[in-house]
DNA sequence: TATGAATGAGACTTCATTCAT
DNA sequence: TATGAATGAAGTCTCATTCAT
């Protein structure tokens, strides 16, 4: 017997995983079409509208989904670590992972501009896209509070600033990390020595 | 007699700010339309092939030129400034100006991968790109000149943990100051100053 | 246990019900979908094709049923009139019934071409269709002979005069009946009137 | 130098031509197809849409423009007739002329209900329907003024009676006349004859 | 036997591009 | 040179039909 509750989530998945997979491919949201994703999926085009109301719907919820499961991996994957210093580098080490694939959940996510950008049609789903926001902020939380009881960073800050450097160091890392194809003097080791160095000190 | 060294780029032009409007307007790259570039330009469709390619080719040298024009502009303003803190914080206003419209050059060229998501038909111009993303290191080097002539900050760092420090001090209020509408505590002087901070701390 | 000849008939049956009330709803025969006749007749969309061949096959056979259905219960009451007057104006109510109904059964059957238009379909059922033409014949012939014996009528008269009179006075309610909506002055006693005026006047 | 009045039109008129050719070839209109009518009238599909906005639109539009000059036809030659008997002659040829096409004029105004069988989407242009059904009321007026002249039909007729009886000779020698392949006794001039008969003894 | 999830052919419609004027 | 009417390829979505359960 088979649970509804697990079943409709199962072709949904599919949908999910499809778009995701064309996306990492180097798909465009906007140049996706219905019957890539559905052969992605390995599903009828119908099928795709018996869960979907429309391809932009599907695009959309795949993109949420992947953003949600990213977070909560992520989150995962910082707690796993004891130290500040190895937190954030698990962070780090997330975006370097994605930054070759075409769907990077923190540029997503940071900057609720970017998201427009990323697929208008997202805008539809502001309060899921916040809600995620959110995590991200728990995530940040999460880590500062490490950073205080270690002493590595001061305690107090004004929690605009402390994310604001911290969105700026991930940011940074990102955009040094994405330049490694032309600029050789590049390497992960010291790009997120560069970041943490810049958490350190400006949360300092 | 017109002469064509000026006359062609009149009707380019006419297209580059129909574009540039039209994504200012809140149009995505990948939704603009022909018929939609050609009425804002104000000429027939048929003209827009007689100067560009194909549609995907006229978008992107509007993007492309956009850029070019805006670092400019961004470059001569970063000089009018004689402080190392107010060429900083033109930056910050460049970014501020632009962070409502659908197009931010720093967004843009700031990680090659957002160049990608943003609109892939870029790619083709690759080289166009890293010439601009070039542009903006000379106005970092310029910025960071001023700010060790000032004794701002330190002299002697490492390029490339200096430019990732002053892209991640952008990008952070980029992202802080996107916020603001969903967060009253919110205001440009604040994330200007949090942003400032970020660079004093994290090059001294 | 229940015997096959007649529990197929009662998804027929069931379908027919379906397909008519549909109809009646307002729904023109070629915008009708199997999901929705499967819907209205409360059974599985793979239960029809058990019974029919098409859902073309299955709203003819639905629209032939009701037809012939109409019409048997139109000669009952007719029958059970026992004056002439009674028993044209029995078959004006029956037609005054129908004609807000998308499905009315004289306007169907009487001119084949009327037919083609209704459901083209039906082209297929030819020799059932005549079958109910004939039927509509017998129960001209009931009325006619009635009307000879009261002496309302003259006898002797072409057959095919007889039922050109009959059909015209019929259809002549019926138009005027059907304007009844932006015509105040139209009432159906004074169209019924007018119609068996022209029943009498033609047949003397 | 092209009239932009004529022109326009020119396109829409090879629509409205090429709907009523499949009409006539026997589609219903239902099942008219955006490509049957493209190749119908020689034109890309795409040209369809900068003159009509749906294809329901160009069908029903198609339908209203042959009722027009269907209308305006008949009344003409109904006009070029001098005498009672040949003016209803007249109308009598037309729905001759009419019967074994998909698309009779009479079939579809005589009864709005029957409008909505033929094409539900007419009910868009009620509008015009009713301006086209007032139209065969004037045809009526002008046939019953020349009988009254004449002295072939009494006057000071209930009007409402008068197009009754009208409706209903025209609709029974339809009726009639539509049965003559499966009935070898109908002829034509019989069968006007006969509805002759009935307009003359119905209207004394 | 009865079902309805799944399918994919095929319909409508859009829009980049062409080309006669 | 400049235009925009015309085109048809290509995309989205619907729905009749099938078939595993």
């Amino acid at each position: 017997m088979i649970l509804e509750d697990s079943w409709y989530p199962q072709k949904r998945k599919a949908v999910y995983d499809g778009v995701i997979a064309l996306m990492e491919k180097g798909l465009n949201p906007y140049t996706i079409k219905v019957s890539d994703i559905a052969s992605e999926a390995d599903i009828g085009k119908g099928t795709l509208y018996d869960y979907f109301s429309s391809k932009e719907e599907a695009i959309s919820r795949a993109i949420l989904y992947y953003i949600k499961i990213g977070l909560e991996h992520t989150f995962t994957r910082v707690k796993d670590q004891s130290k500040f210093k190895n937190k954030f580098h698990e962070i780090l080490h997330v975006i370097a992972e994605q930054v070759d694939s075409n769907i990077s959940i923190f540029r997503i996510l940071l900057s609720v501009g970017a998201t427009q950008e990323f697929y208008g049609y997202l805008s539809e789903y502001r309060g899921e896209l916040l809600a995620h926001l959110s995590k991200i902020h728990e995530i940040y939380d999460h880590l500062a509070k490490c950073g205080v009881r270690e002493g590595a960073i001061r305690d107090g800050r004004d929690p605009y600033y402390r994310d604001m450097v911290i969105t700026g160091a991930i940011l940074g890392f990102s955009q040094y990390f994405g330049e490694r194809y032309f600029n050789p003097a590049v390497n992960m080791e010291r790009a997120m020595a560069a970041a943490y160095t810049i958490l350190l000190k400006a949360l300092n």
